[in-house]
DNA sequence: CCATATTGCATAGCAGGCTATCCATATAAG
DNA sequence: CTTATATGGATAGCCTGCTATGCAATATGG
């Protein structure tokens, strides 16, 4: 009874993980992003002005995870905190005009990494490999 | 044209990849074990004694993180690295017994993670999973 | 043989995950 | 009102990824 790797859907799904990052990272590191501010601007296109509670809960990482990312974005000139006006402990995420300049190019790079990702697949399976994967986040939500 | 995360493969990828290496975490911690050095113990339950670049070959990890995690796993009493009888650049990885004792412990925590994952998957999609997580790491392999 | 290139590994420094704490502010209970 | 609890956010410290460097040892070409 080997336990083999290259069948198990956890290492797999770490080994499929770290290639999507680094395609994507070479694709809109010329952009001045990386993968996880990538995935804050995704929310922050669709609704400007979110707190950091709102995307914590939207993306599904921790508050301090997101407080750390926020800084660097910050840093790199990406967004700014706003004081909220009726909650003086929480702060507005407002996108600068950078940010908002990124929106198509880097979707584009991020299309286009998933078409190659998925280019092998049967035309069949490339449409519900999208749903499998939503079915295993759930189960693993589910168990935690 | 909106980009939609929750039917982006690469977002999908990685908050799945985050939620397999939490499940695995809860269970493999009580053995004293993270699932970076779980998959190292992986390559060396099946061979002893295999150098630092082997194990970069056979887990695709950059030769700098393989550096960290063994620097880790030997801190931690699971590893030793022994010089190599015929090259004085290279080190031999080999197991402590604490490390040989948490094969079966550990393979069964992860199998179970496993199948938890799966659980909501058709018994035909569960058997098809691994192989298109494995046909999506050849494209992005090959786009590298 | 000697100079050069290659290889095996270590280290520094960054991103992005995490848990554990702490602080300030809001909200709820009495 | 006052106290207690809950909430929004910041910070410290760890793990696991990465790139970029540097060093020592081996292999290779003349």
């Amino acid at each position: 009874m080997v336990f083999d790797k290259d069948d198990s859907a956890g290492y797999l799904a770490n080994h499929m993980a770290r290639l999507f990052a680094a395609a994507l990272t070479r694709r809109i590191a010329p952009l001045g992003l990386m993968p996880g501010q990538f995935m804050v601007l995704l929310e922050l296109w669709r609704e400007d002005g979110l707190t950091q509670r709102d995307l914590v809960e939207r993306l599904d990482v921790e508050q301090a995870t997101m407080a750390n990312t926020l800084n660097r974005m910050e840093r790199d000139g990406l967004i700014m905190r706003e004081p909220d006006a009726a909650d003086r402990r929480a702060r507005r995420v407002r996108l600068t005009a950078r940010a908002r300049a990124l929106e198509a190019p880097a979707t584009e790079a991020a299309t286009e990494v998933n078409a190659r990702a998925l280019a092998r697949l049967s035309p069949g399976d490339r449409a519900r490999f999208p749903e499998m994967l939503q079915a295993v986040i759930a189960a693993l939500r589910a168990d935690r």
